[in-house]
DNA sequence: CAAACTTAGTTGAAGTTTCAACTATTCCCA
DNA sequence: TGGGAATAGTTGAAACTTCAACTAAGTTTG
């Protein structure tokens, strides 16, 4: 006898590669979602905006060109674009014309958004090492960072998410 | 000598640490924007969209209190609610007063919205395996199951992330 | 049983992110 | 060398999420 349209539910993956799908999803969820509360109450910035300041103050001079510090933060050219103005504002960060290359900008991590950093950075840490590094074993640790790394090389092939690519 | 506030950068990670952190920050970072991408590129959908109804899909009568669904999607309440609200407009999803309880909300995965699902699926599932299933060996998919839930549990003690409290 | 509290959900505004369009500069190569 | 293509970045609008305030119904307890 003929069937018209299956109404058959598509679990198309396994049950257990489901459950492990499922869990990986959930963590992608919630652990941005906490970092940006921890930040948000005790510092008043989003994550992203740590980490915007966290790869300038890592960086020589404090300073990186937009593009790299995309890169760096894995956001598009366009999200960072507005986070630096509005770091702008607060007066943690300041834009600088490029001098050897008239289209590029530098962003520079003021002494202010130094030292806001500064400030932020130790309960910010507490709550990275209450969340995975008291939870999980050193092997542990060892294989969650294999294994995002291989996951991310599969998300950004090319080491460069800011590709952008326009109309024929 | 004593010295003025210490302009030191504070890697207050071990290195290795730090390395294994900032690979976890990434992948939690690209995954949910790969996915988005895809689905809206495929489908016109979220990610999030598309959470919500597969829990719907999976559930009895293709329907789950706001609150329950809520909480199987990681998500808010008011988030939901919008999300709800905007499926509602695509007659994909609609909302039905629980009979029993005059404060509850049934969501109820309409035909439409069930047949729109199993459409987005195969697609959608074709770029987990691509993103997952075909990168990670089994070991390393039982080692992210087992990792993921451990953290997750971290992130959400109570299994109930829509926690409100009131001020006092 | 009624006041106080808790639970369920919605809403509008504010903040954030994406998307597409745009400007300006540099690179390439014919 | 000059014109097209690629690169770097910005912008405003639309879409999405969070936040705080709010309504309404159920629960508890003095």
């Amino acid at each position: 006898m003929s069937k018209a349209k299956s109404l058959t539910k598509p679990h198309w993956l396994p049950a257990p590669d489901l459950e492990a799908w499922l869990s990986l999803v959930s963590l992608s969820t919630l652990l941005p979602a906490a970092l940006d509360t921890q930040l948000t109450k005790d510092s008043g910035i989003t994550h992203f905006d740590y980490m915007v300041m966290a790869m300038l103050a890592e960086a020589p001079d404090r300073t990186l060109r937009m593009s790299e510090l995309a890169t760096r933060t894995n956001g598009s050219l366009s999200r960072l674009s507005h986070v630096v103005k509005k770091l702008e504002a607060k007066a943690l960060v300041e834009r600088v014309a490029c001098e050897t290359d008239g289209r590029a900008t530098n962003a520079h991590l003021t002494r202010q958004g130094f030292e806001a950093w500064l400030d932020s950075a130790p309960r910010h840490l507490e709550e990275v090492r209450r969340i995975v590094f008291e939870t999980l074993s050193p092997a542990e640790i060892e294989a969650m960072k294999t294994i995002s790394q291989k996951l991310t090389a599969k998300l950004d092939p090319e080491r460069k998410m800011v590709l952008r690519k326009p109309k024929p």
